[in-house]
RNA sequence: GGGCGGCUAGCUCAGCUGGUUAGAGCACCUCGUUUACACCGAGGGGGUCGGGGGUUCGAAUCCCUCGCCGCCCA
């Protein structure tokens, strides 16, 4: 017998274990079974996991359990990234926490040793908290973006990227962290709006003055870069400066003597209309620099501090230290003009929290152009769609106006660049070192000392890769022969810049086919309030912590539930705890159905069913099978969770075991067997259902009541979905069934307002009732009486005096609960039933009235008024005539 | 500045290929231990669907406009 309660601590890690072993993760072997591939986005390798983890990996293990019980080669590959910049500050952190020395100063290889130390005493923490998430993906294929199977991708395609033209070493700006001392991509960039200065510069004009002027006073947000301007720039329609152009200016400070230029970029209504270039430490003067020749003069080092051809009171200074001096100076000579308030856009580091610089550098890029047509294309044909819909428009604003993409980055931990440096500066870029040593022999004619480039490359390199390096790529293994394209890729919208557009140019680019045939695009999830979840906030709910206090089914269900088309998931406990509730309910009427022995039978066919409520059962069964399959084919998991919700609450236990019970304990042997293997029946279909969203707490109750009834050949995991066939539904019950439902919802009603107390039993009777409701009654008699705490129902001519009546359909039924109607009261409520069917009465008779309506609106939906009023003026005029006799009796 | 969401019951949300008296869960009120379940059962109250305009026989749903909230890109 089943306990009262289920407990998922000591269930979830016994059944994940029995999963596991018995190697159900593993797509089946038969060739016949449709693929089914989903690839995890690879979470931090020495990450834990967050809120954000959990709803994702809930929804692709939800997607393919599903598959898998569908009878596909189900495959959910897992894997972590390597994070190349967030674990190498992690560690570094706890270097500098620990007082060791920095890993500059502990060199390279000590370092990486470090960092491998830390992914092994680390790595591991999030495998295990997938597993407490049920996660049901393939271990045996568990990647890791720094293995050596995908190291020697990303080296493959760093070197046919480079051999194509399609990736080649630059210098140009990038953006330049002085914090970790790497360049990195425009998307970790983040720019926000900060409180700023405008400071407007004297320059002195050299030679003489025109019209009395001898000066240009240029206007800045950044002074200290003034030590490396190469010209000032003024618009040639500006009539202020026109005379000006070509003429130069003594660079104060620096003491340098720069052209003044004329260039549309100069705006003439912002500022003073003249402004500074400085080509190597803004992005758009290195525009003006280079369609003017300039040269680029830096004038920081790695660090952001004050270097190169400047006066040497400056040399090593932090660049806002430089700033103030910059300016004092100026002030100083005179040549301030004037200070401005202003909001600027500053650029940070989205790891560092530091200000970008931009920096001169040489790096290596990728044309990120080229590739993403082919990716812009995909999407726009349907080879791959997202869900929602919406996203598309993102994701193609992106793409096309995609710029260069800087993979290289000045860290230690992570894929080596596979470029080697000769002596004279060529670079040989190859696989290997012995290949690179062969093309520098060729190239040079003898044996030279190659150099490895030092950098290392953007993880998003690796991770751009993911859908077929985890499958084996480059060699041609039968799993991406098997599984590439992948079916699904379930993912947050953040990514869908740095991941989702670079697998897409990726795969398409080295597979010639779209990694995946479709995005789900998951939801953010924020805290009950709709703030996004920090540490710093402190509202961060911890989703082992909710495990442990709800079980993680509840958990999953309430993910499922609420993965809408919203982009914003706003979780409460309050919503968890009704979940875990929900999957209390399903254990107890395993529980009921336990007790009343309900077996499943060998053999037993529901098409077969005799009883009216198992008819009716069986094709509710049917209906819910049809809307969650639909649901989960298409995403729409909360479509799916809603009608797994109410079938079990509000059809199966609500009703189906309330309708069941007096059968069950009744002594027609034929109609107990039959209503026994129904239920069992019907139990089991709401277990598979409910498996890939509930999958402990089904599994749990598939093994307890696998001890009674006919044998079972397996776990539910690898169950079969339920199909059946749409001849299992029955209109004829279903209408039946509602109709008792309907006649015990208005007794129970009634009993209410009017307070009868619970044990009172009065009788009921049938006024008007044609052959249908007349058969109807004698099959439901007992069911009637028995859910409406009824004495007895009968039929007859007259409605007994002093009953309350209502109306159902076309019957009149009169509940005799004498002693205990409040005259007032009855008819306060009869006043109100009429009141309902009169209004009812008057819209659908003013449509009707309407000859455009009825000209104009469809056949079915006029038809449906004229049935909907003639049923409203006839259940009016006996409430009416009810109302009569109530009010004659006093 | 450009783009994308959202605004429906006290709260969280569904409904939005136009057509029931606009639904659910939670919360609230009343009643109830009838041998699955109080993590429960029965009943009930509660919304002029952000404002305005338009299209239509008919609008929460389509179009326009305004407002507020949020996100992304520049």
């Amino acid at each position: 017998m089943l306990e009262k309660t289920y407990d998922p601590k000591s269930a979830e890690p016994r059944l994940y274990a029995k999963w596991e072993s018995s190697g159900a993760f593993a797509p089946t072997e038969d060739p016949a079974a449709e693929p089914f591939c989903l690839v995890i986005p690879p979470p931090n390798v020495t990450g834990s996991l967050h809120i954000g983890h959990a709803l994702n990996n809930t929804l692709q293990d939800v997607l393919t359990r599903f598959e898998r019980m569908r009878g596909k080669a189900a495959l959910w590959l897992p894997g972590t990234d390597h994070a190349g910049i967030a674990t190498q500050m992690v560690v570094e952190r706890q270097l500098a926490a620990e007082g060791n020395v920095s890993r500059r100063d502990m060199g390279r290889d000590a370092f990486i040793a470090k960092v491998w130390e830390w992914k092994a005493s680390s790595a591991g923490t999030i495998q295990n908290q997938l597993r407490r998430l049920g996660a049901s993906c393939d271990w045996s294929r568990e990647r890791f973006t720094l293995d050596e199977g995908l190291s020697q991708a990303v080296r493959k395609v760093f070197v046919a990227l480079h051999k194509q033209g399609l990736i080649y070493r630059d210098k140009r700006l990038v953006n330049w962290d002085p914090q970790f001392q790497t360049a990195i991509s425009d998307l970790e960039v983040e720019t926000r709006e900060v409180q700023g200065k405008m400071w407007h510069f004297a320059y002195p004009l050299e030679g003489e003055a025109i019209d009395g002027v001898s000066e240009i006073v240029i206007a800045t947000t950044r002074p200290e870069t003034m030590l490396g301007d190469g010209a000032v720039a003024v618009h040639p329609d500006d009539p202020r400066y026109q005379k000006f152009i070509g003429r130069f200016v003594r660079l104060p400070i620096a003491d340098r003597l720069i052209p003044i230029i004329a260039d549309e970029y100069p705006d003439p209504e912002k500022g003073s209309g003249a402004v500074k270039i400085t080509g190597a430490h803004d992005f758009n003067d290195f525009q003006v620099a280079a369609r003017h020749g300039l040269s680029l003069i830096s004038i920081m080092d790695e660090q952001a501090k004050m270097a190169g051809p400047i006066p040497e009171r400056y040399l090593g200074l932090d660049r806002y230290v430089a700033r103030k001096r910059v300016i004092a100076e100026i002030e100083e000579m005179g040549l301030l003009r004037l200070i401005e308030d202003k909001l600027i856009a500053q650029p940070f580091g989205d790891r560092s929290g530091v200000v970008i610089e931009p920096f001169l550098t040489d790096q290596w890029y990728v044309d990120a152009h080229t590739l993403a047509q082919p990716a812009i294309k995909a999407v726009e044909n349907g080879d791959m769609v997202f869900e929602p819909r919406n996203w598309e428009k993102t994701y193609f604003e992106w793409l096309r106006n995609i710029q260069p993409w800087c993979v290289s980055r000045q860290l230690w931990w992570g894929h080596r660049i596979p470029a080697w440096h000769g002596p004279d500066g060529t670079i040989f870029v190859e696989e290997s070192e012995a290949e690179a040593k062969a093309a520098a022999l060729a190239h040079y004619g003898h044996e030279t000392v190659l150099k490895q480039d030092e950098d290392v490359l953007d993880t998003w390199f690796s991770s751009a890769l993911w859908p077929f390096s985890t499958l084996g790529w480059p060699q041609d293994t039968s799993d991406l022969a098997r599984f590439y394209p992948t079916h699904t890729l379930v993912t947050g919208f953040d990514i869908i810049f740095f991941w989702v557009a670079r697998m897409m140019m990726m795969g398409l680019h080295f597979k010639g086919e779209v990694p995946f045939k479709r995005v789900f695009i998951n939801a953010l999830v924020r805290d009950d309030k709709g703030q996004k979840m920090s540490k710093s906030k402190g509202n961060v709910l911890d989703p082992l912590d909710l495990i442990d206090e709800f079980g993680c089914d509840a958990l999953r269900f309430t993910f499922t539930a609420m993965s809408g088309q919203a982009r914003d998931i706003k979780l409460s406990r309050q919503r968890i705890e009704g979940y875990r509730n929900f999957g209390t309910k399903l254990w107890n009427a395993a529980r009921f159905s336990q007790m009343n022995e309900c077996l499943r039978e060998d053999g037993f066919d529901p098409g077969a069913a005799k009883q009216i409520i198992n008819r009716w059962i069986r094709g509710e069964t049917v209906k819910t099978v049809l809307a969650v399959t639909k649901a989960l084919e298409a995403c729409a998991f909360d479509v799916a969770a809603q009608a797994l919700y109410r079938f079990v609450w509000n059809v199966f236990c609500d009703w189906y075991l309330e309708l069941a019970k007096p059968i069950l304990n009744g002594d027609d042997g034929e109609a107990k067997a039959e209503t026994r293997a129904m239920t069992a029946w019907a139990l089991d279909v709401c277990l598979k259902l409910l498996h890939p969203v509930m999958p402990f707490v089904t599994e749990e109750l598939w093994g307890k009541l696998a001890e009674f009834g006919a044998a079972r050949d397996g776990m539910l995991i690898t169950a079969q979905w339920p199909v059946f066939p749409e001849a299992w539904l029955d209109a004829e019950a279903e209408a039946e069934i509602d109709w008792v439902i309907a006649l015990v919802s208005e007794v129970r009603s009634i009993r209410s307002e009017m307070n009868v107390p619970p044990s009172a039993r009065a009788p009921l009777t049938l006024v008007g009732a044609g052959d249908v409701a007349k058969a109807r009654l004698v099959r439901n008699r007992d069911l009637i009486v028995s859910l409406g705490r009824l004495e007895s129902v009968k039929e007859a001519d007259v409605a007994p005096a002093g009953a309350v009546p209502f109306v159902i359909e076309e019957v009149t039924a009169a509940l005799s609960i004498a002693g205990f109607i409040d005259l007032a009261a009855e008819k306060a409520r009869l006043a109100k039933e009429i009141a309902n069917f009169a209004g009812d009465i008057e819209r659908t008779a003013k449509k009707l009235d309407n000859p455009d309506f009825v000209a104009r609106a469809r056949e079915d939906v006029v038809e449906d008024n004229r049935e909907r009023l003639a049923e409203s003026k006839i259940a009016k005029a006996k409430l009416e005539s009810a109302m009569d006799r109530l009010i004659a009796l006093g």
